[in-house]
DNA sequence: TCCCTGTCGATGCAATTGCATCTATATGGA
DNA sequence: TCCATATAGATGCAATTGCATCGACAGGGA
């Protein structure tokens, strides 16, 4: 049986985690409009195809990798298609599906997005914390996670 | 001048952040609408407005301590009343504003709402982490709060 | 008093998102 | 083989959200 009244450190600590987290991707979602680049979720997307290379991914695969819902991923990358930052190609041995796979434009737009991004990220986490401190709260941020999680 | 590239760590607490944080909203916002309650939004308004008690709050206030645009407190507060939860009282020394205050309708929603979030929190965060832990992430995350904030 | 500028709150419209469902193909069992 | 069920991905429609702007009033200076 599961507790049905939280302490108060977990409602504090719950309190922090929604506003902070919500305030932090304002912050990076603004500094990405401002800068004329697209939102963070194609960012997910580009940097998912890039790690998987010329192979490429299934939607599918996508959907459990960045947290978008099916029809997300399906419209995000018919709009990165439209763009030509990915491609689509036929997979053999399944005429359902589709392989996606980044293109140089995809890549180029990736390291343009990242230069906004990252400085970002420099700006809201790594001025604010030291390295030691930064460990310390992925640990306890990756104990929350759900699924209890593979490492 | 503003560093522009994110150290490892930095990166890392940042992925784990967004991810964790937005995997928990989720949970949290499934079990109110599996309960059939309203989503956290709603919690956070009648909330503020609750602490606020019977003096009320000016929407102006709200749209500053939840984290939501001016045109969504506008279209929240307008919910809340069609369905009875809060009322609006015109404000004597400004005509151009409104005092929002609960009703007792409107206590009476929170505290549904609060069952089912509240043992949200206990299972999602409560019993993943020690109360020390708690304390230590919010701590952590306290000082990543944009604006650096007064305690 | 009369503007000019600023703030409060609401809203029209476009874009985005969520939900439900659809089509097409795969897979396994009778 | 044929059917029942499951999975991949797309999409129509409704609800929500974001953006820009509006109307109403406040506050100050000339």
């Amino acid at each position: 049986m599961t507790k049905t009244s939280p302490s108060s450190q977990a409602v504090t600590a719950w309190a922090r985690l929604m506003r902070v987290s919500r305030q932090l991707v304002e912050k990076a979602e603004d500094a990405l409009k401002q800068a004329g680049l697209p939102p963070l979720a194609w960012y997910d997307v580009l940097h998912e195809l890039a790690e998987a290379g010329e192979a490429g991914l299934r939607p599918f695969e996508l959907t459990g990798r960045v947290l978008l819902a099916q029809y997300g991923v399906s419209r995000l990358l018919a709009r990165l298609e439209a763009d030509g930052l990915v491609e689509k190609l036929p997979v053999s041995d399944d005429g359902r599906g589709q392989i996606v796979r980044i293109t140089p434009a995809g890549r180029d737009m990736r390291r343009r997005i990242w230069g906004v991004y990252g400085a970002s990220i420099a700006g809201l986490m790594g001025e604010k914390l030291s390295a030691e401190e930064l460990e310390t709260l992925a640990g306890l941020l990756g104990r929350l996670r759900h699924p209890p999680a593979r490492e």
